[in-house]
DNA sequence: CTGGGGAGGGGGCCC
DNA sequence: GGGGCCCCCTCCCCA
């Protein structure tokens, strides 16, 4: 006989000895403030801390104390929430770092949690959308649902209120109806609710000159920075909570009167370019045509990159870049000589290898450098091109377990090989060879 | 320290 | 919707 509860009295157990500090044997440091918690349950709970704590399994009396700087205590209260009680409470604004930090711990069921609570977002998105202009909706929002959004994977013996259930995997998954409604198509809201700035946005700050809004980023995703976070902590004026922009928000929805805000006022979309600006990027003010494009525009929020380099291993978030990045660096295609700059042909030219980098070096060129000697290795002369779909014997392949993110090191100077250019030939690779991705 | 060039990355948009 | 190209910008390395 099993009685359902018991699991859901467990954790409330822990979670409370964990409050009071009781039987604490673990102290995990996260930007100078420590939280207590036990070993036993971080270690069922994170793939970080089973290994972690594995190898530190010896030394048992003493207490075990984990640092980390990738991520901000905010965060880690959330995961630890999650992990002590099963509910994991995901806001618009935490997300990203959330599953940033659930992907450092290793902890899997918070990383797809959250890549719903995205996924989502995005569909509300459109349906928000359709709605704003429809304008036929006048309960949107109109609740008073707290816009955070609390997910419950676990063991909830309450019945459960009438939310839409999102990830079966994630048991009594739910989120708010109308969570993340406000973020996605009102950049004014966004901007005092977020806290932190991506590259991105910095980027668009300097290029269109327009005030945009920070997203908050984990510090272990290397290309956001979260330098101006301060900035916009003490951004000073026009401060207004949430739910007064709320407010705000429901009366631009409602009244027809009221132009679109984009930005901080700087710049007003009229309501007629509206339908040519559909997807609104829910993390920043990014507003785009197609959904294709807005699913392409977050992986710049997510970190994702979802293609591979078969020849160096190195990651990219687009197939493109990845396209170019092989034909630049992996199959030399630019007739130029990579030293003087000039143009060469198969008979001004050879393609030298270093590694697996190939460029092109006119005969003056190699002659001055003094490599002509250096042995032609037949093997390399294959053709370098991207692995057929399926192939799974290329040389370039890299199996799905061997894919990271450490850039394999380049042997420049001991694996130096000439080979003959052929325009023709690269051209006609280039032509009939597809990037084998996946 | 600075300027130039290569590489990576993001957006727009066409096919 | 995906693939791909073009354009532009930033970052980084190197001379």
């Amino acid at each position: 006989m099993e009685i359902s509860s018991h699991q859901f009295h467990l954790l409330q157990q822990l979670n409370e000895q964990r409050r009071q500090d009781l039987f604490c044997d673990c102290n995990i440091l996260v930007e100078g403030k420590v939280f207590k918690a036990h070993r036993n349950v971080l270690f069922a709970s994170s793939g970080y801390f089973k290994m972690l704590l594995s190898q530190s399994s010896k030394e048992t009396s003493q207490p075990t104390t984990a640092t980390f700087q990738a991520f901000s205590p905010d965060t880690f209260t959330v995961i630890l929430d999650f992990v002590y009680s099963g509910k994991l409470s995901l806001t618009g604004q935490n997300v990203i770092e959330v599953m940033s930090a659930a992907s450092y711990l290793q902890m899997t069921d918070v990383i797809s949690v959250c890549k719903t609570f995205i996924k989502s977002s995005l569909d509300i998105s459109e349906k928000e959308k359709d709605r704003y202009f429809s304008l036929s909706d006048k309960d949107v929002n109109s609740n008073g649902v707290d816009r955070s959004c609390l997910y419950g994977a676990g063991w909830r013996a309450e019945s459960s209120p009438p939310h839409s259930h999102l990830n079966p995997d994630q048991g009594t998954c739910m989120m708010g109806g109308s969570a993340w409604s406000n973020f996605n198509y009102y950049p004014t809201s966004q901007r005092n609710a977020q806290q932190q700035l991506s590259k991105h946005d910095q980027r668009q700050d300097s290029i269109k000159k327009t005030r945009h809004l920070g997203l908050q980023q984990s510090s272990d995703i290397p290309h956001y920075k979260s330098s101006k976070l301060e900035d916009r902590a003490s951004e000073p004026a026009g401060h207004v909570t949430q739910s007064e922009e709320q407010v705000q928000i429901e009366t631009e929805v409602e009244s027809p009167h009221v132009g679109y805000q984009y930005g901080q006022g700087s710049d007003v979309i009229p309501r007629n370019d509206l339908p040519r600006m559909r997807f609104k990027c829910p993390f920043c003010t990014h507003v785009v045509k197609r959904k294709a494009d807005l699913k392409r525009h977050l992986r710049c929020h997510t970190g994702e990159r979802p293609y591979p380099c078969e020849a160096c291993g190195k990651r990219f978030s687009r197939l493109d870049h990845l396209s170019s990045h092989f034909r630049t660096i992996h199959q030399a295609c630019k007739p130029i000589c990579r030293k003087c700059k000039r143009h060469v042909t198969e008979l001004t030219g050879q393609v030298v290898q270093e590694g697996t980098r190939r460029y092109r070096l006119c005969n003056e060129c190699l002659a001055e450098a003094g490599i002509d000697s250096i042995r032609i290795d037949l093997e390399a002369e294959a053709p370098l091109e991207f692995p057929q779909e399926g192939d799974k014997d290329s040389r370039w392949h890299y199996g799905e377990d061997n894919r990271s993110d450490v850039e394999i090191v380049e042997d420049g100077s001991t694996d130096l090989v000439i080979q003959q250019v052929d325009d023709s030939e690269d051209e006609a690779d280039e032509k009939e060879v597809k990037p084998n991705i996946r």
